[in-house]
DNA sequence: GCCGTTTTCGGCCCGACTGTTTTCAGTCG
């Protein structure tokens, strides 16, 4: 998939071009295309093999020309043109935060800024400072926005993200004049990493709710604050991150968390609406010349549009909108339609949880099944089980089994997929299982695809676990072709699964829809291994929701009866 | 550069905050 490189290069291009000075629109159009070719689902080669790429939104036959320019080519010139005379390391700097492209082009212009040291060194010099419309203050601000931009700030993973944002919702609770407190932007979006926590409240004194919070313990540095809108570093766990806070009246409280929440696109295509229907959207409310229509509450700004309310998850403009028109908006999973988790490891192998409590932590989620599912003799890193261990284990969950009522664990190990395309037990031990979930553990880069489907190809087998094998935070994941095991699993009438663990997540979202186009059942389990594992399951609903995946795509949506008459 | 049940030309989301300014420009989301 050329789809990031070309994204890459739009995206280069619209920095270029800012710099340069050259019209904002076609600035905005490049970046655009640029997130739009970040974020498809489908491969642009094929799309453009397919002369579809003019029916992609933000891509138009300018961009569309210089996609085929450059699969067919491997060049672009359009690239080349706007990068000459620009040096390499120029366009890094509109990363940093508190410098735009006016500041970057006066600095280059004026005194021949060429990258960060040169930038640096124009700070230390006083050189910046001495600068039409600079001063202290502004090269200060940018002065901090190369610190944390050198601390190579990353995305944000939700989980961290969220611990941040409940543990501060809960103190601003106790601001006085507090009224509606709620997460907003990506974070509500459940997207798998953010870029920073947006939090909204409403209160009549925002002055006093931002002070309250500027007085926080955890908070390390105010970045700004004023009556309505304050940033914050807060300390956490996980390092220190950005928190926006933002306060509206009560009364606008409904059109400001759905233009905090976005996404941007999604809140730019209900502007343009609004505006061919003489309305005016804004984060203050839904108006008619100067009469307010909408805004206390998220419901009636749509309304006012004739739109339902759209679950934050699918807030992507990805035809939501227009679906929604035509009355035909799927109906998606909720989060407390799962009755169980498919993947939890005990500490019969690497988890550190005994199967007695991993059943009291299910049914105390109000599940009605748990699958446990240690690893194969071949994870002997993770003291996978070997056959016997699996049927001794086998034993204890009949017996554990038969004294709980309205619950039951199911024995189904996370059996390696080995070298060969095999599995690790052996077929007759595997018939005996309640669930069986294959993983490939080792040989990443080695024949994946195939043995994905080998594996398959095994009637025992009913989910495959983790099918890319990324880690968010940074492994690439396995070599494998994910559309041949999606084919492979409509085929052969197999789950995948949903790995719900925050820093897999895997199937990702756009895998997960193809999944969902092709009548691929999606199995969700957390892999625990230890306590407050059970919680990740609110990620991978987040994420399935997000791929509008419904109740009857989903395996844990099943009753225990369902389940089980559907696994064997 | 993109886009169109008002338009193939002429629009393109819009407001807060900050710092630099005597009324506004840059940056951000």
């Amino acid at each position: 998939m050329k789809n990031k490189e070309i994204s890459a290069l739009f995206s280069r291009i619209a920095d270029a071009l800012e710099i340069k000075g050259e019209l904002p629109f076609k600035v905005l159009a490049y970046r655009r295309a640029a997130a739009v070719l970040e974020d498809l689902g489908e491969d642009v080669e094929s799309l453009a093999e397919e002369k579809k790429l003019l029916s992609v939104p933000g891509i138009g036959s300018g961009t569309a020309a210089k996609i085929e320019e450059y699969l067919k080519t491997g060049k672009m010139k359009k690239y080349q043109e706007a990068l000459s005379g620009i040096p390499e390391g120029l366009l890094d700097l509109l990363e940093v935060q508190n410098l735009g492209a006016k500041t970057v082009q006066l600095a280059h212009k004026e005194l021949h800024v060429r990258n960060l040291e040169d930038l640096k060194k124009a700070i230390r010099d006083g050189s910046l400072a001495a600068l039409r419309g600079m001063g202290e203050k502004r090269v200060d601000n940018i002065r901090k926005g190369i610190e944390s931009y050198e601390k190579a700030q990353e995305r944000i993973p939700i989980y961290v993200a969220l611990t941040i944002a409940e543990d501060v919702l809960g103190y601003l609770k106790g601001a006085a004049g507090i009224g509606r407190v709620s997460v907003a932007g990506s974070l509500r979006r459940m997207k798998e990493t953010v870029g920073d926590i947006d939090i909204l409240a409403s209160g009549k004194n925002g002055a006093r709710i931002i002070r309250h919070l500027a007085s926080y313990p955890k908070v390390r540095r105010v970045l700004a604050e004023g009556t309505t809108k304050g940033s914050f570093v807060v300390a956490s766990d996980f390092g220190d991150r950005q928190v926006d806070l933002r306060i509206v009246d009560d009364g606008e409280y409904g059109a400001a968390l759905q233009y905090f929440t976005g996404s941007k696109a999604h809140s730019i295509k209900l502007r343009g609406m609004a505006k061919e229907r003489g309305l005016k959207i804004s984060e203050y409310g839904v108006f008619r010349g100067d009469k307010k229509i909408a805004g206390r509450d998220e419901e009636d700004v749509y309304a006012a549009l004739g739109l339902p309310l759209f679950p934050p998850e699918m807030r992507e403009d990805r035809g939501e909108i227009e679906l929604a028109l035509e009355g035909r908006l799927p109906e998606i999973v909720d989060y407390d339609d799962i009755r169980g988790d498919l993947h939890v490891h005990s500490d019969w192998s690497d988890g550190n949880i005994p199967l007695s409590r991993l059943a009291e932590m299910g049914r105390g989620r109000g599940y009605r099944y748990l699958a446990v599912c240690d690893h194969s003799r071949a994870a002997s890193y993770a003291g996978g089980l070997t056959p016997a261990r699996v049927r001794l284990q086998m034993r204890e969950i009949a017996a554990l089994n038969a004294k709980l009522k309205g619950f039951r664990l199911l024995a189904g190990p996370e059996v390696d997929i080995l070298a060969d395309g095999s599995l690790d037990l052996p077929d007759e031990l595997l018939a005996e299982l309640d669930v069986v979930v294959g993983s490939i553990h080792s040989g990443f880069k080695k024949n994946v695809t195939a043995r994905m489907l080998k594996a398959m190809e095994n009637s025992h087998l009913d989910i495959i676990g983790h099918p890319s094998g990324r880690l968010i935070s940074g492994r690439e994941g396995y070599n494998v072709d994910l559309e041949a095991v999606l084919k492979g699993a409509q085929r052969l009438g197999k789950a995948l699964e949903l790995n719900s663990f925050y820093d897999r997540l895997d199937l990702n979202e756009f895998y997960l829809k193809k999944a969902k186009d092709l009548g691929v059942t999606i199995s969700l389990g957390t892999d625990t291994h230890s306590s407050g594992g059970l919680e990740m399951m609110r990620f991978g609903v987040g994420i399935a929701r997000r791929a509008w995946l419904g109740k009857k795509d989903i395996l844990n949506c099943l009753s225990l009866e369902r389940l089980k008459r559907k696994l064997k």
